[in-house]
DNA sequence: CGTAACCTTGACGTACGCGTTAGAATAAGA
DNA sequence: TCTTATTCTAACGCGTACGTCAAGGTTACG
């Protein structure tokens, strides 16, 4: 209903190379004050700035954001616990980017080790939350056919005495 | 460690047939004041009580306590959801006890399909947790080769260096 | 250069789900 | 009966995850 400042009409490459907090808070349906408060928290690494202040996030912004959200939604953890595993992934991006760079090698697979059992310990629980799942799902559908059952035997009644 | 005053030696019927609060919150592994706020909040109903006071819980009850528990931490359902969906299995209990009593079939059978479809819900909502899950699972498993084919290359990297 | 749309940093407010403490009553073994 | 364990109600407190102003700067179109 409001007319954009970046309408459009030129699809330059900076036109979508950086995205204000607006944007992001529309495509990832969260407001902008949880962009800045999981920035505030350590969940998200704080975005470039335009001059003026006006924060510029990246399109791995916008995945880190899904990240989270999956995370908090799907698997019920808290903050906290989000911010240890977006953690791990920066551990991750570190050692990438520190690929060529000669450091002491032995520390790097310890991180890349850590790294993967924070991953499997992900996979772990939602191995859990999937059983666990599947068993109340199994649970409702036998509810649901016992009262399905119910419900057919008071179709035969009302057929009785309707005398057919 | 505290020996409790029901000790043991005398396994009469009416030993185990009504729990206290401090078992039933031991057996959930919830704490006692979670049980009184449910039941204020109408997640539970009000159990009996001994001539004291004290609550006297069902085996039932605890069942109820487990599925709350389970619709809290597995589907992340608020406890006002939750209370409606406890609120559909009432009926249906209730459904049950007048299932000899002749009242109005049609509104007998317009509350067994109202509880059918809130039970389809809960299956639905579960199908989609399970659809996301998975999705993430494989996502993580992905991520986890991939850091494991780090891993290996460094390990090669460390061969060469020993000389092999 | 005005002005509308967008952004900034505080800072206080709120809904949910209990935790905790206080003070008193009850229950049951010794 | 005394004592210890358990429970009761009432009420205030707290951590989490944001919501909601308030007051003011920034951007960009016209």
């Amino acid at each position: 209903m409001t007319h954009k400042r970046s309408t459009m009409a030129d699809p330059t490459p900076s036109d979508h190379a950086y995205l204000q907090i607006g944007e992001v808070a529309e495509r990832t349906s969260v407001t902008q004050r949880t962009l800045r408060f999981y920035e505030e928290k350590g969940l998200l690494t704080p975005p470039s700035r335009l001059d003026g202040g006006f924060r510029l996030y990246s399109e791995h912004d916008v995945r880190q954001v899904e990240q989270i959200k999956r995370l908090q939604n799907l698997l019920g953890l808290a903050l906290a616990d989000i911010k240890e595993m977006v953690e791990a992934e920066a551990v991750k991006s570190q050692i990438r980017a520190e690929y060529r760079r000669d450091a002491d090698l032995s520390e790097r697979k310890a991180k890349l080790s850590k790294a993967i059992a924070v991953t499997e310990r992900q996979v772990a629980i939602i191995d859990h939350k999937l059983a666990a799942l599947r068993e109340m799902k199994s649970d409702l559908e036998q509810k649901i056919t016992t009262v399905q059952g119910w419900l057919l035997t008071l179709e035969e009644r009302s057929a009785v005495e309707l005398g057919v």
